[in-house]
DNA sequence: GACCTGCTGCGGCCTG
């Protein structure tokens, strides 16, 4: 009689076993713990499951076998019959095996997986899925007894764990698997999994624990930080990548391509004639509005595509992604115009092409979407990048050139979130309860917590005690409490319910259902848009053009609308900035560019651009800061370009504006892109001079934190992230479900916290953790603490203008913005543009520097003139920054400072 | 509360 034999399963399918899924199987046979990593696809699921199917149905005798065997040993393990009665799932085993996935969708994925190999190979076993789309019966059936494979997400083990007899039910788990870890791990959800792992192993210390992970830079960290410090495990490398190509789309005329914007419609030809000629075509976009006007423009463009094309992104209705995802899998659809809510999930789409429109921020996440191309055997992974201004031309061939080069990035991960670790002690005291030991041995053992204080191990006691300092008097904070026993437990049946609502780490805006009235729900608008829609209004959403009927309960009513120009939907989204190992990549290419070698397709068609850039000032290098000032009317423009991303240029231009403030008060104001920075200042600023001072580095990181602090308005941004702390700690109650609270209301209630605690309890831990997060999170102080030691040990080259540069042009169309609606800004571009392109046209260089013996040239004054119009006098300071998420960026002078 | 270009992901109540 045959038990389960991975090696037959795989036989009986025509599929020989690669080297990666044996290494696996040996592993687990073993009882050993590990990461796998593997590329999507690649047959990792298969690996883990089988292995783990061998592994555990005769555990005992396997070890034997282990043991027995050298290491060459065969994988063909044999077990004896295992009771191949189907009608005996209500007997089935117990719980044995926890399988985590990031999302709902891929629960349901890998539950169908791993059902297949378990009805032959183990039929005494049941499967189950457990997560928020679980239904009412399935749960309660699951109550009585759980699968002998569950398949879940954190939160829903997190819930789980909060149940009286989760020891009794979750301590009989055998082996912990951990599907796309890489997703989890630099994020709160991935502490919360550690955190769960770790219960589960205190209660049942034979654990198995397997992770499986995308490629990255850290995989050694991903393996530490999955398993627990101090434990060995086994890193796995999957198939070898199959061959990737990176390519761009090239404009036509590289001369009349854009040097700034984001959209890239005037690409759109070129992308229709690509997904013509392909297969199934993921146009992958950076944004959700932008995809949703990418998905319109192709349908006006060719409008006999309408329902073979689609659109898909995190805010449209679940049934309405259902539909597209079924869609792709059958190949109906010709192409989905999507956001990165395609990067996971949807296991094996035929697709052939991936589109890229804009930059695509970093290399694992090019790597990502490119994975979702070529399945078929032999075929290559292929994604094209569309940019959508003349610099992103360069960032298609340094992506390229990096991913050639094994660049990959690494990801951070979350250190000591103690408002993770409180909703986490409430979770275990609702658990069957806690004696305090015992749990701070338990959540040492994972790597976020591995250094926490014993100082701050007591805060955290005490704040679900009795909320800390300040909150000692609400009996809504005294969430547990200590029994006769001396273990720790949530008595209060209210408090308790609340908290399992309360689970989980994700936090995001308030948003408003959108709906036909009558009918399907579309999506989700976030309400500070549909607050400015009145009854009557257009917009466009979900691929559609929509009125609005009116606003009721948090539900946007609407119908079909016709003709009108509509609104846009705007998500206030997180910004990624672009990553340090692609914007290395681009200043590699700027160097080869400022040697002449324009040995790439990119760099050839970007050669005319650069060449101005050149002209007019020069090109950045690894070893050249580029520094270029500008006076208008407007007063003096600063540019530099230390490529550091948005968040670190946002950082360095408030520091440098406060290190100038404290010498000569003045205001400025700063626009931030990826490359560089602007700071304008309104009266004159003598750069040369003053530049070389403040570019200085710190005395100490710290020193250079506390500058950063002081520069910005750190009070008010820190105030902002509290509000996730608060909600993940589990102070701020977000109702019940389908009653949705506005934001207004959270955050009325996060800010009161913030508030209560500055005045009565300034050294509360959470407080402190928001300040951190905003430095680490937001600031990216550790990137701005190398960027500026670099700019230190480059040459400065400082340039004075006569017209911004290719580089200049989109800091300051960044700056427009802010004062104008989108038609007067695009206007006003296409006539600065206008001029640009004259004053850069090939005898135009002579033209320029003749323009500098005689300013009142007739370009120069044309552009002077359309810098007039934008009217940034001095009675309008330019007071914000768009898409910062930032307060006020003013600069006010510092008070004078005491005399030496 | 502030954003206007800005991703993704989760969970939960009540009653019989």
């Amino acid at each position: 009689m045959k038990g389960p034999n991975a090696t037959a399963w795989l036989a009986a399918r025509d599929w020989k076993p690669f080297a990666f899924q044996r290494q696996v199987w040996t592993a687990m046979a073993r009882g050993q713990s590990g990461l796998l990593h593997a590329t999507t696809g690649s047959g990792k699921t298969f690996a883990v499951w089988l292995g783990a199917l061998q592994a555990l149905i005769d555990a005992k005798r396997l070890k034997a076998d282990a043991a027995n065997s050298s290491k060459t040993a065969s994988t063909e393990i044999v077990v004896p019959d295992a009771h191949p009665n189907p009608h005996a799932q209500p007997n089935a085993a117990p719980l044995t095996v926890i399988w985590i996935t990031p999302m709902r969708a891929l629960a349901a994925d890998t539950l169908r997986a791993l059902k297949e190999p378990l009805t032959e190979m183990a039929p005494h076993w049941s499967a189950g899925a457990r997560s928020g789309d679980t239904t009412s019966g399935e749960r309660s059936a699951q109550d009585r007894r759980l699968p002998t494979v569950l398949v879940t997400t954190p939160e829903s083990l997190s819930v789980l764990l909060s149940r009286a007899d989760a020891a009794d039910n979750l301590g009989r788990a055998r082996l912990v698997v951990v599907d796309e870890w890489h997703e989890l791990m630099g994020n709160k959800r991935g502490v919360q999994t550690q955190l769960a792992v770790a219960r589960l192993r205190h209660l049942n210390a034979d654990l198995m624990v397997w992770g499986m992970s995308a490629t990255l830079g850290n995989l050694d960290v991903a393996q530490h930080t999955l398993l627990g410090p101090g434990r060995d495990g086994v890193l796995v490398q999957g198939k070898t990548p199959k061959r990737l190509t990176v390519d761009t789309l090239l404009p036509p005329r590289t001369d009349r391509f854009p040097w700034a914007g984001h959209l890239g419609i005037s690409m759109l030809p070129q992308v229709v004639e690509e997904i013509e000629r392909s297969g199934n075509t993921l146009v992958f976009t950076n944004t959700r509005s932008q995809a949703e006007l990418w998905y319109q423009a192709l349908l006006d463009a060719r409008p006999d595509w309408a329902g073979l094309i689609a659109l898909h992104h995190g805010s449209l209705d679940h049934g309405v992604r259902e539909w597209v995802e079924a869609g792709l899998k059958s190949g109906a659809l010709r192409a989905v115009v999507c956001t990165s809510s395609l990067d996971l999930g949807v296991d094996f789409l035929p697709v052939e092409r991936v589109l890229q429109i804009g930059s695509p921020k970093g290399i694992a996440r090019l790597l990502q979407r490119a994975g979702r191309s070529g399945h078929a055997p032999g075929r290559p992974s292929r994604i094209t990048i569309v940019p959508t201004h003349a610099l992103e031309l360069i960032e298609g061939a340094a992506a390229r050139d990096a991913v050639a080069a094994g660049h990959i990035e690494a990801r951070e991960v979350p250190q000591q979130p103690l408002d993770v670790l409180v909703q986490h002690l409430v979770t275990v005291a609702l658990g069957g309860g806690f004696m305090p030991e015992a749990l701070l041995h338990e959540v040492r053992s994972t790597a976020a917590y591995a250094q926490l204080s014993d100082a701050d191990w007591a805060w955290c006691l005490a704040f679900v005690r009795q909320g800390g300092e300040a909150l000692g008097a609400y009996p809504d904070f005294h969430r547990v409490q200590v029994d006769a026993n001396g273990v720790w437990r949530v008595p209060d049946a209210r408090l308790a319910r609340r908290h399992r609502m309360n689970i989980g780490t994700i936090v995001s805006d308030a948003s408003m259902a959108v709906q036909f009235v009558g009918g399907a729900r579309l999506g989700q608008v976030e309400e500070s848009f549909a607050a400015r829609l009145k009854p009557g209004d257009c917009f466009l959403f979900a691929g559609r053009l929509l009125e609005l009927v009116r606003v009721h309960e948090m539900t946007a009513w609407v119908r079909r609308a016709q003709g009108q120009r509509p609104a846009v939907p705007r998500w206030n989204g997180g910004k990624m900035p672009l990553s340090t190992t692609l914007a290395d990549a681009v200043v590699d290419q700027l160097e080869l560019a400022a040697d002449g070698r324009h040995s790439s397709p990119e760099l050839r068609a970007a050669k005319d651009l650069l060449a101005v850039q050149s002209e007019w000032s020069a090109l950045p290098t690894r070893h050249h800061l580029l520094a270029e000032v500008l006076h208008s009317r407007e007063g003096t423009h600063l540019f530099l370009y230390p490529f550091a991303g948005r968040h670190v240029h946002l950082g360095l231009g408030g520091l440098i504006a406060w290190r100038v403030a404290r010498h000569s008060p003045t205001t400025f104001s700063i626009a931030v892109n990826d490359y560089g920075f602007e700071l304008l200042s309104p009266t004159h600023t003598d750069w040369a001079e003053l530049l070389p001072q403040v570019l200085r580095n710190a005395e100490s990181d710290k020193a250079l934190q506390q500058e950063v602090l002081d520069s910005l308005n750190a009070g008010e941004l820190a105030q902002r992230r509290f509000r996730e702390i608060a909600r993940v700690a589990g102070l701020v109650f977000q109702g019940h479900p389908g009653e949705q609270r506005s934001s207004r209301q959270l955050q009325a209630s996060s800010r009161l916290f913030w508030e209560v605690f500055r005045q009565y309890d300034p050294g509360n831990r959470l407080l402190h953790q928001a300040e951190q997060e905003l430095l680490a999170l937001e600031l990216d102080m550790a990137r701005l603490q190398t960027a500026l030691a670099r700019m230190n040990q480059q040459t400065l080259m400082l340039h004075t203008l006569e017209r911004p540069t290719p580089f200049a042009f989109p800091l300051m169309v960044e700056r427009f913005r802010e004062k104008f609606s989108n038609e007067n800004v695009a206007q006003r571009i296409a006539r600065m543009v206008a001029q640009l392109e004259k004053a850069a046209d090939g005898p135009s260089r002579r033209k320029a520097r003749d323009k500098s013996q005689s300013p009142e040239g007739e370009d120069e004054g044309d552009v002077q003139a359309v810098l007039d119009t934008l009217d940034f006098g001095r009675d309008s300071p330019v007071s914000r920054r768009t898409g910062d998420r930032r307060p006020r960026r003013e600069r006010k002078p510092p008070r004078p400072l005491p005399p030496l």
